[in-house]
DNA sequence: CCATTTAGTTAGTTGACACTTACGTTAGTT
DNA sequence: AACTAACGTAAGTGTCAACTAACTAAATGG
């Protein structure tokens, strides 16, 4: 999870997710959409966003094909939510602890 | 949006989010959560969440009380949802410059 | 085998980040 | 004014991340 945002947090690997969004795309053609980074960079790029399981690596002979990983990304937007969806568990668990509170202090 | 991120990949950060995202507290209560860190570090984090406007402070005489700003988080997942729609556009551009080109090289 | 293409890896530098300790600041209290 | 409470801020340190340059590895073709 931590590797996912802090992947994210680089604007240049959110240039690359969204170049592989759509395509499968090599290494070569994807530092070639960077005129001002070397292809070792952009490697090295790749294998963060990789190891942040949001992008799939196919190998094809020498060639490596890349592509983003809808369902990570996915459950980042869940996460997310869950920050709604959790908070209103939190309170209902309040309201049961208050009921019960009821309960014991009146037998 | 970068800021935003990165103050989310630390999870310390994100467990302050949540403490103060139903409810208003004040820093001293917030520290007082974490028994593995000075008052100091969550004082930082505070003004690393701040500067990503995923918390806003009110003042109360010598207290600070800080609050989720359930705005910004809510512009995340936009962002995110925009890896979808965003891409749907640029295919549907691509769509529309076919159309053009099967146009002018017709006429 | 040798050269080429495609891509990952390593070494080293620079800058950012999390943390602690110590100090400064503002609002109340006596 | 002096004291206390509740915070932020500055300085210093260890660690990690991004980048470049140079090297290595695997597949393909003569």
């Amino acid at each position: 999870m931590d590797t996912a945002f802090r992947a994210l947090a680089e604007p240049r690997r959110r240039e690359i997710l969204k170049l592989v969004w759509t395509e499968e795309l090599p290494a070569a053609q994807i530092a070639a959409r960077f005129d001002d980074v070397t292809r070792s960079a952009v490697s090295q790029h790749i294998g963060v966003l990789k190891a942040a399981e949001l992008i799939v690596e196919r190998r094809d002979g020498t060639r490596r094909l890349y592509r983003a990983n809808h369902t990570q990304m996915d459950r980042l937007r869940q996460f997310l939510d869950e920050y709604w969806t959790g908070s209103l568990q939190r309170l209902q668990h309040l309201a049961e602890s208050a009921e019960r509170e009821k309960g014991t202090t009146d037998g």
